[in-house]
DNA sequence: AAGCGTCTGGGACAACTGACCAACTTCGGG
DNA sequence: CCCGAAGTTGGTCAGTTGTCCCAGACGCTT
């Protein structure tokens, strides 16, 4: 076996554990099974990290990075607010198809997070990740449509996050990406309604 | 320890079980633990059930008939769509409020089941479930208020679904009832506007 | 070439898990 | 009153889990 240093063999840990909880359940993470996939022995894993917990916190971090920064750059401008916010959803849902595993490892470790007072805080940091990014995502659509809105941007940033979050979890249970798509359209619509064209004064 | 029926037993296990998870999450759960809770021998729980998961779906399928009764005649008609609507969500607040417990053990086991094979289908069940309710609420809703629906009923309950299932994720995450409480009031406004009054012909 | 910190490997541990058994007690109908 | 069915009990099983240890192999510096 090639030797590795141990910071990349943190990520080959952490990499292993997102492509077993995205194909096995949170469940089945544990230590043996991680470092099988990741063909590396046992005792590799705590020398990498001081328990499994490390590893877990590593990784959410680490998704969460990769969803907000998959969405860094993704706010599309087309006619009005509603055909922007439904390019924009387009464009999210697009990730979330291409790679589920992310949507699954997110929403169990969420679940994971909220009863493990080892990963407390991480729940929340994870959700305030999320809502800045879509009050980006909100400011940057109202400046691009220019429009301004109705509701607090905080608000409606909680909104968009229910919405995305809601039709992930139900695309989960049923896999129906029709549905899926539809709601996203028809949330983008209904959100749409808490814009008004900016007044141009001053 | 006085001597009960077996069905008796399996409820008192039942309602243990709700209780574990709902207060130490999902891992917590085990027979040992559901026993002790329940204040019966470790044996009683393979009396009364074959395998853990007999409980598990018994629970789920009692946890969300629950919800689904709770929410039965729960349908309040105000003024307009818009203000019925908020009051219908209210109502339903009040009951995650009441008992967070509920939808802990709810997010918690949809989250179980998409991994657990012999649980296949009881996520899938269950969403089922919250579909026809968020269905008969809207039917009822526009009987109640004399206005039809200018999308699918089905795709207006799905969003009725996404939108109570995130909002309800967020605050087990935040705990913040106001914004919960905010976010319910904005998207009963926003999907008013998928309401036209009926066209009183016939 | 020698030395040293870094990484590997297999094995071990104690704790815990779901499941099960065989013996015991209690109860209700004949 | 008795007997079989229903319910209870503590103990036990095999398997799994997170964690740890230690001897050895590697590769970089001197």
């Amino acid at each position: 076996m090639a030797r590795v240093s141990a910071s990349e063999r943190r990520r080959q840990l952490v990499e292993a554990a997102f492509r077993v909880i995205g194909a096995e359940g949170f469940a089945a993470a544990t230590t043996r099974r991680i470092c099988a996939e990741a063909g590396a022995p046992v005792a590799a894993f705590h020398y990498c990290f001081a328990s499994k917990e490390e590893l877990l916190v590593e990784l959410t971090e680490a998704t969460v990075a990769a969803l907000v920064d998959a969405q860094a750059g993704g706010v599309l401008v087309r006619g009005s607010v509603a055909e922007s916010l439904r390019a924009t959803l387009h464009e999210y849902w697009a990730t979330v198809e291409a790679d589920p595993n992310r949507e699954v490892v997110l929403t169990g470790l969420t679940q994971y997070a909220l009863h493990e007072p080892s990963l407390a805080g991480v729940a929340a940091r994870q959700y305030e990740a999320y809502h800045r990014t879509a009050r980006l995502t909100l400011e940057s659509l109202a400046a691009g449509c220019g429009v301004s809105w109705t509701l607090p941007v905080t608000e409606l940033a909680r909104m968009l996050v229910v919405v995305t979050d809601g039709v992930v979890i139900a695309w989960l249970v049923d896999r129906d990406g029709d549905a899926a798509r539809a709601a996203l359209d028809a949330f983008a619509d209904a959100l749409s309604g808490f814009a008004v064209s900016a007044v141009s004064h001053r």
